[in-house]
DNA sequence: TCGTAAGCGAGACGGTACGTCTGGTCTTGAA
DNA sequence: TTCAAGACCAGACGTACCGTCTCGCTTACGA
């Protein structure tokens, strides 16, 4: 019920669909994401180039569509430990995720492409993959002691450097995601009153 | 002497160099960064094409040379007042600059372009405007109280949480930069033995 | 009986088949035999792809079932008065039909598309719209004085000359339809024996 | 002098140009005209596809470049002789042209797609290939015995049956120059003031 | 004061992706 | 079984830009 409004006609193909979002997974690894056409998906989909566009208007679009779910499970933290350890495991799956993941390649290229694209950066905007995560870590963290600061500024915080980091293209080595939590966590202890 | 090596021909044209550089600031605001092309900054600079490839081999490499220089002034602030005064401005600054500023979505384009290409990626990190801006501020807090973490830490940890809210299409006006200056002085003292 | 061997489902549509044949006239006119597309027609029509598909194999054959019945008539001229009045008046209607008529820019759709299919020429081979008017004035002239000359060659000569003027592009003005005509009989007059 | 007004940049390829010419030619007798496409021509030339739109709006214009200049050869017959046997030379030219020759099958494919198509017919209005090829003869034959009908009707007369008979796709074989060529003379006889 | 040599604007070159269009086929559910 | 609808794969359309090349011209320097 409610969900479709169509007289008739073929339906979509869902096996169409699906070798659409695998070509882009593999042509993002492959070429990387400014070599990658929609010409070159469809032709590696086995899909006429009508199809594609029937259904997205963009590459950005087709990537977010094809990447985002992986990124949620490539950014979960186990919930055991104390704080410093939550918030130390949540760092260290954030940098691997914007410097070795797949699926962060994707995210990598759509905050990109976000710069300069207006219809991306509500594309991004719409899901929060990196703010969603670290809000599952907060979360925890503040029921042990309530955050004394705004939700917006403790993401900010939590996933700010790394970010900042790794894409303006420092070397990652440098960051210690064990010492950046001590840090976090100084912070919020310090601001607490007692 | 030692600069050159070549026994004669017409020199390069100052003219046309000026030029150029013009055209791609002028177009990065006009058209934006993706719609710029090295035959629209060609012609939009009054120069041949092959002029341009001659001396530069990218519109990224272009763009760095036409507006790096005007960036390190829109971050530099004043050294009046205490600590908290001085990061709060910093950070004003910065999200100004990357907000609002020309050279701010030149510095944007660049770190979006470097995202999926290497020689970009290290042009940028060949210069660290944002960092060299942040470690002018630091240096100075420092005076008063010595950094209790790296120095590479404290610059991720001031400059991360805003380049990450902007950079990832968050609303900036849930930024509070006097909040986020409060909260990165309070960490330095939280560590710093009495 | 005789002419169905279908065993049942559901009776083919006469109300699509003129649908399609309107739309096909209607459509020569406003876009011309070029423009005119399988797609279009069967939208014009208000009528699915397929069904065109069904009962059509191109567009050539629906504009030869669309508007070949009515050349016939357009060709057709009263049996009144002596022959040099008679070819008159049939090249001065050959004249309007292959300038100004509608089913007359079928016909030269279809002559020019035989050019290059022969499924299109073997079509317009099976129904000589051209020749069968002739062949009807040179009947009613050969009741006179018997034919010098063998029926086809006769016919090539009283349509080719029009047929080639405004085939070839030349201005229609400087076409004589009476002239013409007394050239095509003096040419009668001189072979026939005395 | 008087030749150009450009002022400055790469010449035109005159290798390019022939490549495209014979690419046409080519195409034509392999594949027919319908089927003949720009993408195809491009890449039989081994030529940019710019380069061919640079130079040329549609292929018929290209066509019509590449195979002119050969029809005038072909539908030139020998001043030898009397009248009766250059008219019949010339029917009979005429007749292998329109229905043999690949020059012959580029004029037909021309004059096809002029039906459709008003630039192509002032194309082939501009250089009247068939008209001018049949006053050459009727220049010879007035010279001994002046033309009692206009030019326009006595090409039209000499050319049409031929033409007719070949475009509207009758049997080449009932044609018989010979007997055309009679028919053609015996009238300017009859009308020719003894 | 010339010749050599490099830079200059212009623009054609062979390529290739763009997003749209049509072709002809296939697959629904309703009639 | 036909019908209207519309998705499917394929591929040509004409345009834009890529980076290279080839012109004739304009500067410089050094012999």
């Amino acid at each position: 019920m409610g969900d479709v409004g169509n007289k008739g006609g073929r339906p979509r193909s869902e096996q169409a669909r699906a070798a659409v979002l695998h070509a882009v997974d593999d042509l993002l690894v492959e070429v990387g994401y400014a070599a990658m056409t929609m010409k070159g998906i469809a032709e590696r989909a086995g899909v006429g180039r009508q199809t594609v566009y029937r259904w997205w208007s963009t590459k950005a679009e087709i990537l977010f569509e094809a990447s985002m779910y992986d990124a949620g499970h490539e950014l979960s933290v186990p919930a055991w430990g104390d704080a410093l350890r939550q918030v130390t495991e949540y760092l260290l799956a954030l940098t691997r995720f914007l410097t070795t993941s797949d699926a962060g390649a994707a995210y990598r290229a759509l905050v990109a492409a976000a710069q300069q694209d207006a219809a991306v950066a509500e594309l991004i905007a719409s899901k929060d993959i990196l703010g969603d995560s670290a809000r599952v870590v907060l979360g925890r963290v503040a029921a042990e002691r309530p955050l004394p600061v705004s939700l917006a500024q403790a993401t900010a915080s939590l996933v700010g450097p790394t970010f900042y980091w790794i894409l303006s293209g420092r070397d990652p080595r440098e960051l210690r995601p064990a010492e950046l939590a001590k840090t976090f966590l100084a912070d919020l202890d310090a601001r607490t009153p007692a």
